[in-house]
DNA sequence: TTGTCGGCAACTTGCCGACAA
DNA sequence: TTGTCGGCAAGTTGCCGACAA
């Protein structure tokens, strides 16, 4: 006799477990995981009421634990404490930036060491040794599991450009073609897969070693694999899960004021001290920065005039882990939590977004988010644009700027990063762009492949336009000084000959010329152009709209050193001016008020300044990210990470709203 | 042509994560957390460094973070504010207390909503209604998986009587006998199990089902498997996983000191502003109560004199749930935290254990956690003895006190609860414990089946003892007042009744009578003796040791009633004391200082001040439990729960003494 | 009484090309 | 170009009593 129920008590398990397990849904999004955290909150906590013999049988005999009369339910309000003595920004030195990933879930995110300073003075100068600039991986590919890359019926089907691209040649001569493949992963485990060219007709499989992976990654379809080859051409496996399931989501232990408060005491510790700290920083998990870098925050406080009806763009990550710009308009300007932190300027911006795909898009942003017509022009580079252009697997269509903003535009000439312009160029089309901004008549709705964008013109500059900018940009006094990120020249030429498809010399000395602002070529424009192009590129898939395009030729020497000129001269320009920031103190600048921890990066003034560090340091400034927001104390040998993140928002939320939990994350580091 | 080194790739997989996952030992003990911490950090930290590309490819191209030099590494010691306005205890009131479990490993914990009280006199009176007492379930049996149990190769193997006493009977006429068991676990999901009564020789399996529950469950051998059948006869499954194991441990975004400062500086708001704050307690993750019932902490401050070389007793939890007690010396008395916390009693007492396999005990703990003989015979029922000593499951053998404890015995007659020596005793040997105590030569060592256990005899004690224990007894005004639960009178009869074997009436009204306590007759004596006896019990295994002892007869109704008696006039002069109370107010009591948080239950005055409420009251007291240490504040709708605890101990071993890490547990909350 | 094993049947996994989107 | 499927062989799971601790 044999019982033939299995299958129907399985059914009935895995159909609970998904209930608890995936809420949320494509994008990252506060929102989402402040519903899964109630839905945690609810199916562990209190409202579906745990059976207590069964839960004091677990607890052991030794257990027991008070007891409160039910009709007691007054309800314990929770109240944190203020921290009147803690700004809303903290201008913090950078002492350690450390990458971690979870053992559990790979789930990566970085602990930062933080020390606030009083002053730019107070900086340490960091010497430039041994520095490597952020690296974003050029040979990359990433594809979303599908239900039969996941499923146990087979292995997983390989995209044929990437299998070209990563994996080592396949000898076609065997019958069939087959290889094995050995990977490794975040935490430095070896996964070795059979790589097979099969089927009819042909294509790429990892067959053998594959469902190992994917069992102990608890991948499933949805959840996105991807592969690189580092520096040394080593192959590397990475695992980006699906948005929400990426957290295995522990109850319990610390209450999620008690972290609030925690993170608020820390920092408010911190800065009386001027003591180290330490914060969690999970890119993925929170789609509002809060940790920015100074000069990207000055930027956009001081050097973009925001107001309402402005246009802005925005990055987005795309679902191939590409990157594409949404377009916008500011509709409000608002304190997103007047009673706690008013004036703060954090996500204090209401904005509506063109598409209307963009439900699940934050309805507020940060000044320092967004691009703005300004903002491309003034610092190009600061602006959230693509740090690498050369990532293919980063890169796709483009969209224009244009008349998409209906403020006047105001193309301030002979600025930006010139190797920006020298080396990142060849996947746009930077003519178009420049002849689109020259025809502000052409508005107009374009098709790239698969993916829809918007292409419209601009209206050029005048020059007053542009006087009045420069005007702006003399406010920020000491702005490369405190700003640039100490990066060595080595390590920033081995990034750039990665990057570009020029070979030999890339960094020309720096020879100034004293040029005005007004000294406008066409050509130093188109070179600018082509900056701003790449700035505005809008990735679809990889290999995509990409390829096609991706044979612009890159812009000559001379816009580079062109463009460094300009560059020096601005520099040289807020030196002259850095007195004046001292009579305005940096934790309370007049337009700033409470809750906003500014954190810059190390000196720069040791450092020999010319464009290359300005552009590493640009190159951290430049990506809004999405990013998570659990500062804390550094704790030293024992120190634990806990997950998180989610818990800030859920704090804030509680305090003020329950209703909008997104609404409250009011607590943030900038520089 | 067949790939065959999968099972060598999988073995390398398998080896790595067993690495990762398993480390600590038998023994729930912070030391193996805190071990455990390291190694956990250590993975996924800064020392194996993390692939930066890989890192950045799966952060995706929108995320770039600060650099600094790597040779900038100066160290970012941590500081954590000191919080002068916290003392080392807090008075609290209990608000709530709600049962919890993690969705994704069982594991239990409780969170309490506390509000911090300046005295007793602001206890808010607590009505009666509703409230049931704690229930450890009487209908229980809980097994330590074999591999067998957990192996793919076959089910469970149900130890007989486990099947007899708690599954619905088999119809034997069948062949072989079957039933489906339908069972929940706290999340109220619902597991079927073919149980099965089979084989040569016969025994009881759960097959088909089981391997479902296991996987989801993700059992391994070690772990412990529980069933209970609750006051509805429902059949409930539960789960313990071995020690370690039992927490998936996620790594990242709040900094242990960021959580040690939360739980801080929560609790200082929460004592500065009288406003609640919440804790999460898991009872089984900590082996150092933190969170004390305010009478047995009183008691083991004001009515124990502990001293250099005093024999003690504290229970421990056996590996089949069951309960023992361990036999030690104090050998010393020192602050546990001589620089933050000078003169806290948490773990101020220094001990050495008796058998020599204590190794993985502390040895350090807190007064209230153990047994004095002082504390037996003032108030027995305050001691870790057994509350239920009716359970079959957390019932085992007997243990002797007797000159175990060097000091000279006190043995106050005429106290403790009426109604543990009249409903408790069936499973115990009163008669043999008396004769033992009569005899106080006979010290020698006996077994007990398998376990072992010690056996010896006291002195008996003088009347000039007893007088000065009272005396001592009276300097804690207000005891029974300020500490005992409010539990309704139905609850506890409904308690009663299931826990004696003796039907009918089990609470006799309150009929007092002057007796003074030198009143003391060997009936009494005995009677009392009985209850001791109860509370020395040792457990050994289930229904091995426990169930040819359980025949003693119960006490008469006589003895009940002079208990009752006792307890009543005892709480009668402590009332008439209390006046004295206010002049050593309780925040700062001469004895302690600081970091301790005291807890007390709502005040009972309001509540039909008998012995049942006593005993409720009493049985949350008397239970120190192996509890977790991560007070926080109380977060409304949206509250999160984050695992934990371990952090604390990470935390505070940090600051300190990194290479102690168990010495730093600093906080807690007693009442 | 119960943990582990060999035997064996039922079931699942995973490799293959076919086919279709 | 790649997602899903039927076919089929290899591998795993899980039920059984035997046996031993």
């Amino acid at each position: 006799m044999h019982f033939k129920e299995k299958h129907m008590m399985m059914g009935s398990v895995e159909e609970k477990i998904k209930t608890a397990g995936l809420v949320g849904g494509v994008q990252t999004n506060l929102l989402e995981e402040m519903k899964l955290l109630k839905e945690i909150k609810d199916h562990s906590g209190t409202r579906k009421s745990i059976n207590s013999e069964l839960w004091y049988a677990c607890a052991g005999p030794l257990v027991s634990l008070p007891q409160v009369a039910v009709s007691t339910k007054r309800t314990a309000t929770s109240q944190i404490p203020n921290y009147p003595n803690l700004p809303s920004q903290l201008l913090c030195q950078v002492h350690n930036v450390a990458l971690h990933a979870d053992k559990d879930t790979d789930e990566i995110y970085a602990q930062m060491s933080l020390q606030p300073v009083n002053s730019e003075k107070d900086v340490f100068p960091i010497p430039d040794f041994g520095l490597k600039p952020n690296k974003h991986p050029s040979e990359f590919f990433c594809k979303t599991l599908t239900a039969s890359d996941t499923s146990t019926h087979g292995g997983f089907s390989v995209p044929r450009r990437a299998a070209e691209k990563l994996f080592p040649p396949l000898d076609y001569t065997m019958q069939p073609p087959t290889q094995e493949l050995v990977v490794r992963d975040l935490h430095d485990n070896t996964w070795t897969f059979r790589h097979i060219y099969r089927g009819q007709p042909k294509r790429h499989l990892l067959t053998t070693g594959w469902s190992v992976f994917v069992g102990s990654k608890r991948l499933k379809a949805g959840d996105s694999v991807l592969f690189i080859r580092d520096e040394k051409s080593q192959l590397l496996v990475g695992v980006r899960r699906a948005n929400r399931q990426q957290t295995t989501l522990p109850s319990s232990v610390l209450s999620a004021d008690s972290m609030h408060i925690g993170v608020l005491a820390a920092a408010a510790h911190a800065a009386a001290n001027r003591s180290p700290f330490t914060i969690f920083y999970n890119p993925r998990a929170c789609p509002s920065e809060f940790v920015i870098p100074l000069a990207k925050y000055r930027k956009s406080v001081y050097g973009t005039q925001v107001s309402v009806g402005m246009r802005f763009g925005m990055m987005f990550e795309t679902e191939e882990s590409g990157k594409r710009r949404y377009m916008g308009t500011i509709v409000g300007i608002s304190d997103f939590d007047p009673l706690r932190w008013p004036g703060s300027k954090w996500r204090n911006l209401q904005v509506e977004w063109d598409e209307p795909g963009c439900s699940d898009k934050q309805n507020r942003v940060s000044s320092w988010e967004i691009e703005t017509p300004e903002s491309l022009f003034i610092f190009p580079s600061l602006t959230s644009g693509l740090k690498r252009p050369l990532h293919s697997g980063f890169i796709g269509g483009e969209t224009e700027w244009g008349n998409l903003i209906k403020r006047p535009l105001v193309w301030l000439p002979g600025n930006g990063n010139g190797n920006f312009s020298y080396s990142s160029i060849p996947n746009l089309s930077s003519e178009r762009l420049f002849k689109m901004l020259m025809k502000p008549q052409e508005v107009n709705h374009q098709i790239c492949e698969s993916a829809q964008q918007e292409v419209s013109a601009a209206k050029v500059p005048s020059l007053d336009d542009v006087k009045t900018m420069q005007g702006i940009v003399n406010q920020m006094p000491q702005l490369n000084q405190s700003v640039v990120m100490s990066v060595g020249n080595q390590n920033y030429s081995q990034f750039c000959s990665n990057q570009s498809d020029v070979p030999g010399e890339l960094h020309p000395p720096c020879d100034v010329e004293n040029q005005t602002s007004d000294g406008v070529s066409i050509e130093r424009l188109k070179s600018e152009l082509d900056h701003s192009t790449d700035q505005l590129s809008q990735v679809t898939s990889i290999g995509e709209c990409n390829e096609e395009k991706s044979s612009s030729s890159p812009t000559n020497l001379q816009n580079y050193n062109n463009q460094l000129q300009f560059q020096n001269q601005n520099q040289a320009q807020l030196h002259a001016q850095s007195s004046l920031w001292p009579a305005q103190p940096l934790l309370e600048p007049p337009v700033l008020h409470p809750q906003q921890i500014i954190m810059p990066q190390a000196d720069s003034n040791t450092l020999n300044g010319s464009l290359p560090f300005l552009d590493t340091d640009y190159e951290w400034i430049s990506n809004p990210s999405s990013c998570t927001p659990l500062p804390g104390v550094f704790g030293s040998p024992g120190s634990l990470s806990i997950f998180g993140l989610q818990e800030q928002s859920a704090i804030l939320s509680d305090a003020i709203n329950p209703s909008i939990p997104l609404m409250n994350q009011d607590l943030w580091i900038s520089s």
